[in-house]
DNA sequence: AAAAAAAGTGTTCAAGTGACACTACTTATT
DNA sequence: AATAAGTAGTGTCACTTGAACACTTTTTTT
């Protein structure tokens, strides 16, 4: 038994599939891509790619939220690996699927329209391929059970944003409608949720106030509940 | 392009690891074994095994099980996927981890020790090969958020079992101690703890009522709390 | 009969959660 | 100048939940 002990044992195609939120006009949206390559070309997809050889699979993940968004350092986490033998009808492929919250309008500056992706609104999703619905409904989940106890929820917005916004946002990855006054009760006590004295009026005649997440004020007392 | 795109990319050994947790004598336990195999031989570490070129990762999950405790059908929660370029130094291997909860007293009967086959406390654990120590503390972490929700601890307990017995339990797996009487409210309320007319004089002179989860009526209501 | 050992049992207070409806401000329209 | 339109913003009360807390009961052993 020397060190290719393991030589014996079958190897696998392992990918990396990434679920990217975006939040626009009141909804969550995934973006989704034609796929580019046979077999399924032109299916409805996540973005994806088959890891390499020396690369980290947490890597990898960036690498292609980063191919298509031309983001980087982007908060990304593990869904989980997707294995079974006919999950991909092409060949036998084992998936690592993870999630990042991204701001649609910086993307979309960015985006690739070569890839023709697409940001699907997530009541609205196509028939995707293989085992992807599935993974978007993992992904959701775990986002689900993270927002009320980390702020990631922010990475969704802009850099300021009302708090009409804040709470539709809740409301749209929470999938039920939130009371105002107990919602807005609970912001003001978090006191990294800081007003700014700029005003947006594209919403209401009145104007309502712009916030911001203060990440030094946070780390001072990261006590989050929403 | 044809089917063979995909053979374009790196193929990796993917394993599965197993954090199989047992309780005994009021300590939360995990199933550790002396590999038996280069490299590393003989260092401590969690039981595992190659994927099969045929196989779901769930199938392999509950084979790798199986061999080393003779269990058929035992719940198994994904805990993720390891990916890391240099996690095993022996050669690249991606490696998902699976969690499984088991009856210490069913498993040592079936035990093969020519694994050298270990229960060691969770307190104490050696150095481990590899990542496997952060996999343990990920299972854990994912173990705890899950037993308030889910009737999954039972499966650590004999059939009959008395209310110290689950509180202390509760407070291995937690972390920390719950008070009695609060905790007995609680187990109360969950009609599916059902009392039998059976009582436990092993550890105190009056004697303990033993419990019983009845899955049945667990279906009709199941509602858990703890 | 007394001591030992763990089982079993309620109440009270604080905190958190959920339900609920009107006024304030600004702009556009007449 | 008045009013209509449209969203922002604001407090209270009832109820539920969670946390703290100590003594009595039962049986066996000495």
């Amino acid at each position: 038994m020397s060190p290719s002990y393991y030589s014996q044992f079958p190897k696998f195609h392992v990918a990396v599939d990434c679920i990217i939120f975006g939040f626009e006009q009141g909804h969550l949206k995934v973006l989704l891509q034609k796929r580019p390559f046979e077999p399924h070309r032109g299916e409805w997809s996540l973005m994806g790619g088959f890891v390499k050889a020396d690369e980290d699979i947490d890597d990898a993940a960036q690498r292609v939220l980063n191919q298509l968004t031309g983001l980087h350092d982007i908060y990304m986490k593990q869904v989980g690996a997707f294995g079974n033998v006919s999950r991909d009808t092409g060949n036998r492929v084992i998936s690592v699927a993870y999630f990042a919250l991204v701001n649609i309008e910086r993307v979309n500056a960015e985006l690739n329209h070569g890839n023709s992706a697409y940001w699907e609104d997530m009541e609205k999703l196509p028939p995707l391929l293989f085992d992807h619905k599935e993974m978007i409904q993992s992904a959701l989940k775990k986002l689900r059970a993270m927002i009320g106890h980390m702020p990631i929820s922010f990475q969704l917005l802009p850099k300021l944003f009302t708090l009409t916004q804040l709470q539709m946002l809740y409301e749209a990855i929470l999938g039920q409608k939130i009371d105002k006054r107990n919602f807005r009760k609970r912001v003001s006590e978090m006191t990294f949720i800081e007003k700014t004295n700029q005003v947006d009026k594209l919403t209401s005649k009145r104007g309502a106030a712009l916030y911001r997440f203060n990440v030094e004020t946070f780390n001072q007392e990261p006590i989050f509940k929403l």
